[in-house]
DNA sequence: GTAATATATTGACAAACTTCAATATATCTG
DNA sequence: CAGATATATTGAAGTTTGTCAATATATTAC
């Protein structure tokens, strides 16, 4: 792979170290997305949350979710807004309460994003 | 699910909202490596590095890394070596140059714990 | 040795994230 | 209505992360 250096047109050509072209098959935005979707399940505390939801197909109110976890109240619902936001898991007032349930489809897309990510990282 | 308050031994217990017990599938330290794991994949700057590694099955010098990303050469470095200290790549210096390559079985055991989680989110 | 090139590290700064006390809002009970 | 409970929001403080200029280190060429 390593080449003399040369000159084409007059300039001075890098050479030497290097792959000539990198073709790049993950855009921009596509990383992006993708870093935004995964930046959404890198926390512990979002991680259990969904874990639980998933687990108790029904509902579950924010009072177990907060006993179940080592955090305060208004952490857990700052982590439920974010997962909400991000579409992952809904919510809805009964009474008193609120109820959040996992939304498995949007976790199904969430998988195959992820899959198909690294599917492409295998054909190398 | 909803039931009238009441006393249990001289205390009042909560009662109305509630799954009794969440047990939960995901323990704390699991919750930890996996959160700690996706947080290293997720920047969209380090899964570009990732996905030209990976296409690239030989070694990549810094400098076509460089020119193929929107980011200095410090920046560059600097998410080098976290996916390095994380496992993920490794580096080999031939000459001038550093080489990265992808480690593809770290690459597959983070696959698997992610496809893992998953899986342990499907069976509700 | 000096000069040039490639990469890593340091240090500074800004932006983003995490947590929680305090407070606000909503609902139920009486 | 007032009082109690459940959840959300605000705002502040600390922590972590991302970026890059400047600098350090390593190698090559002369």
């Amino acid at each position: 792979m390593v080449v003399p250096n040369q000159d084409r047109d007059g300039v001075k050509v890098r050479a030497g170290c290097c792959t000539p072209f990198i073709n790049e098959q993950l855009t921009d935005s596509e990383a992006t997305q993708l870093a935004e979707t995964l930046s959404l399940l890198a926390h512990p505390i979002r991680l259990r949350l969904l874990a639980i939801l998933a687990r108790h197909a029904g509902h579950v109110c924010v009072c177990d979710l907060e006993a179940a976890l080592p955090v305060k109240q208004p952490t857990v619902s700052h982590h439920l807004r974010l997962l909400r936001d991000g579409g992952l898991i809904e919510g809805e007032r009964r009474g008193q309460w609120v109820y959040y349930a996992i939304r498995r489809e949007a976790l199904a897309r969430v998988r195959t994003l992820i899959h198909t990510f690294f599917d492409q990282l295998g054909e190398s």
